[in-house]
RNA sequence: GUGAUUGUAGCUCAGCUGGUUAGAGCGCCGGAUUGUGGUUCCGGAGGUCGCCGGUUCGAAACCGGUCUUUCACCCCA
């Protein structure tokens, strides 16, 4: 049989764990400064905590795992006989693989809010699922990094979420992102002064896209989705809007004067830009983006999506925003929360396309012994022993070599594994022979000598 | 879920319009070198040409199906 992996997954090898361990750290460290404390939830939950929280097509892209047992003797004969796939489900599945970090942090919050201090910081870095189908830059298996707040309505925790994406992109060395900032206010309030404020979700799924498919498509969407031409040419000066962060706020608080939700949406969005533009950021750039609609119909306040440089074609690589009450669904009222999330893997993609991981190193052994005879045994043994002792990663070639062809066997493992420092002989008198494959230079001598050289 | 695309040695790929025993480079193993590498030379092992079926005297090549890869749409990190 022919190895494989299932679609969308992969498989990391010793350089990429390390370079992906350096996106790890970066972000930890990064969330740790910020007072963020980890936790962790299981891979899978209860079906009934996930479903319905994403959205139609999120439940579609939920993988749901088969009840253990003879799953399919309870089932409703009926329902099997008509085939009708989501009802079985529902019957065959009462657990399922995470979807994101988000929902399954809500429901820890409510499960053990006696235990917990608000506002609670949390951050989180575990992989999620999603029954997609694979393409550039996604994959059905891949890693979330996630902060968030819950218990604070503060606008404060905005502004900090919006230094926070800066803070980890400098340190990464990815320079020009571009933190989009939108708020939900802002779009339902549009909603409301053109009167559809029915079909909310579909406008702003419309709208998402003006980048992509420019202002006719947008239209045609909406018209489509039976969004009125009249609506539409209300809105039409969004299509529109250019210039600064306050200019494009000046036009929004113009057009919504008359919504009082609207003027709400305005007002925060202006603070925190505000704030930040007093605070400055390092290397990213705060844009306001009043298309941005991200998808998540649990956000009510800001919405964040981080964009790649320019140059880099590739999705978002963070996004976030803050939900009034997705306790709520759980049984925990009036707990705002807001959060963020890194897309690890496709972090990975754009730092990798930039050449932006040259300071990455594999942790590979600095001191080898090569295994020309067994003589000395022991003494080498007792050096491996001390070096490692003084946190000097070494090893001992496990084979013995047995012809010329097998030494240099193991010369060339040194070579490959990237080792600076050789030991090919022991004498009896209990002086190594070290050599430093750097420079070729190679000398004798005792352990305490040799364990001063090579740290 | 929709539309394209890919599949030949461990890896990267050749293989012209269907025609004998399917090739190269790298890697691996062995040797030249009584024994110090990364840049020598020689030899060797290793492939049901993704899978199933069809067309043909003959298929790695053409056709159909299926799986897989990659990309776009939907949606999303």
């Amino acid at each position: 049989m022919k190895p494989s992996i299932p679609k969308g997954t992969r498989d990391f090898s010793p350089t990429e764990v390390a370079k992906r361990t350096y996106i790890f750290n970066t972000i930890r460290a990064t969330f740790e400064a910020f007072g963020f404390q980890p936790i962790e939830t299981p891979s899978f939950e209860n079906s009934s905590t996930l479903m319905g929280k994403y959205g139609e097509e999120g439940d579609r892209l939920i993988f749901k795992i088969l009840n253990s047992g003879d799953y399919l003797k309870k089932v409703d004969a009926t329902l099997l006989e008509n085939k009708e796939s989501n009802k079985v489900t529902s019957e065959i599945s009462e657990k399922a693989l995470r979807y994101d970090l988000t929902v399954p942090f809500a429901r820890y919050v409510v499960q053990h809010q006696n235990e917990i201090t608000f506002p609670f910081k949390r951050y989180q870095i575990q992989p999620v699922w999603r029954a997609d189908r694979p393409q550039k830059g996604r994959f059905r298996e891949f890693y979330q990094c996630d902060a968030d707040v819950v218990g604070s309505t503060s606008l404060l925790q905005e502004v900090d979420f919006v230094q926070l994406y800066d803070a980890v992109f400098s340190k990464l060395g990815l320079e020009g992102t571009t933190i989009k900032i939108n708020n939900r206010k802002i779009l339902s309030g549009i909603a409301e002064v053109i009167g559809v404020k029915d079909k909310l979700i579909d406008f702003t799924v419309a709208l998402d896209k003006l980048d992509k498919i420019g202002k006719e498509g947008v239209v045609t969407e909406m018209l489509s989705k039976g969004i009125t031409e009249d609506a539409i040419d209300k809105v039409s000066p969004l299509f529109d809007v250019e210039g600064s962060n306050a200019d494009k706020l000046a036009a929004l608080a113009n057009m919504l004067k008359d919504s009082e939700e609207g003027t709400n949406g305005v007002d925060e969005l202006r603070f925190v830009c505000d704030t930040i533009a007093n605070l400055g950021l390092q290397t990213a750039t705060l844009e306001v983006d009043v298309t941005l609609a991200r998808g998540l119909n649990y956000y009510t306040g800001a919405i964040f999506e981080v964009a790649a440089p320019k140059k880099v074609k590739m999705g978002s690589i963070g996004g976030g925003g803050r939900y009034d009450d997705l306790t709520g669904i759980f049984g925990l009222k009036d707990v705002s929360g807001i959060g963020i999330s890194f897309g690890l893997d496709r972090i990975y993609l754009v730092l990798e396309e930039l050449g932006l991981f040259e300071a990455v190193e594999l942790p590979t052994p600095k001191v080898l012994f090569l295994n020309f005879d067994s003589a000395n045994d022991i003494e080498k043994l007792k050096a491996v022993k001390a070096l490692r002792e003084n946190n000097i990663k070494s090893e001992i070639y496990p084979d013995l070599a047995m012809s010329n062809n097998q030494q240099k066997k193991q010369w060339k493992y040194a070579n490959n594994r990237g080792v600076q420092y050789v030991i090919s002989k022991i004498d009896n008198d209990c002086k190594f022979l070290l050599k430093d494959m750097t420079n070729g230079e190679q000398n004798s001598c005792t352990l305490t000598e040799l364990i001063n050289t090579v740290q």
